[in-house]
DNA sequence: GTTTATGCAAAAGTTTTGCAAACTA
DNA sequence: TAGTTTGCAAAACTTTTGCATAAAC
């Protein structure tokens, strides 16, 4: 089973672009969390070892990284932009109340086209209240 | 038939709010104007006809008429707030080429639980490439 | 007359940009 | 060495806020 982290640098490296150390860094980070993360919580988690990362190199990275499709963004009620490193289609729960964003499972929509346009992603938010919100806990 | 503006001002009456009129003015346009807006865009055509109109009434504005159901708020890729004047459950069409926002009708789902979690709102997006760019018009 | 909303301008917050310096291949 | 990328700081944007003035009830 090839290694996740070998598979993106290999098509960086295929693509020309520069395996730089903070991307790698980046890399890395995404790999070993696979949440939902914004450009700001990366930020901040990488920053504790390597104090040196820009908010700039964040965002160049995590453009490069969702145009090659290795990331997708979430754009969600109120928030910044979120990034989610979770591969393959599912949808999102998003409680209203905390906050928190859950993956949902769920069977590819197999729509291509509709009224004559091309379909080429779909995206499924669901709003609600979360289980744990619903019993009063405060997360 | 009862006309929808109507319909409006008396729910916000019933609720206590003012009938002020940069309100009534935003109102009606949204009425008359059944589709996506953005805050900007709102204000712009506003100001046409009324200069004095200010940016700050029309985000207050559109967060109350949200907040009361009458409007709803997309999140798009890459670009700011649109609010959804059409009522009723529907899905919307983007395209990545031209930003252009469709309305797909659709059936609403019924789920109401995933997971243990109370959905309460499912907003569904369908990103790709329209019709009119695909044949190569510029829109 | 009291309450609520408006308009203005400044502030806040996220993301982008420009450019010299540093790094990669 | 040639070509990218980085980091910094400033800029660009959208949205929010605070407060005196004005409008609505």
């Amino acid at each position: 089973m090839i290694d996740e982290f070998e598979k993106v640098i290999s098509r960086l490296r295929k693509k020309g672009y520069v395996l730089s150390m903070p991307r790698m860094v980046i890399i890395k980070y995404l790999l070993s969390n696979k949440n939902h993360h914004t450009a700001e919580s990366i930020h901040k988690a990488i920053s504790k070892d390597y104090p040196s990362i820009s908010v700039a190199t964040i965002y160049n990275t995590l453009k490069l990284l969702t145009k090659e499709g290795f990331l997708k963004q979430l754009f969600i009620e109120g928030e910044k932009v979120f990034y989610d490193s979770t591969p393959g289609f599912h949808s999102h729960f998003i409680c209203r109340i905390c906050g928190k964003i859950k993956d949902v499972s769920e069977k590819p929509k197999k729509i291509c086209k509709i009224n004559g346009d091309r379909v080429e992603e779909v995206y499924v938010y669901y709003y609600g209240l979360c289980e744990e919100c619903k019993k009063g806990r405060k997360n």
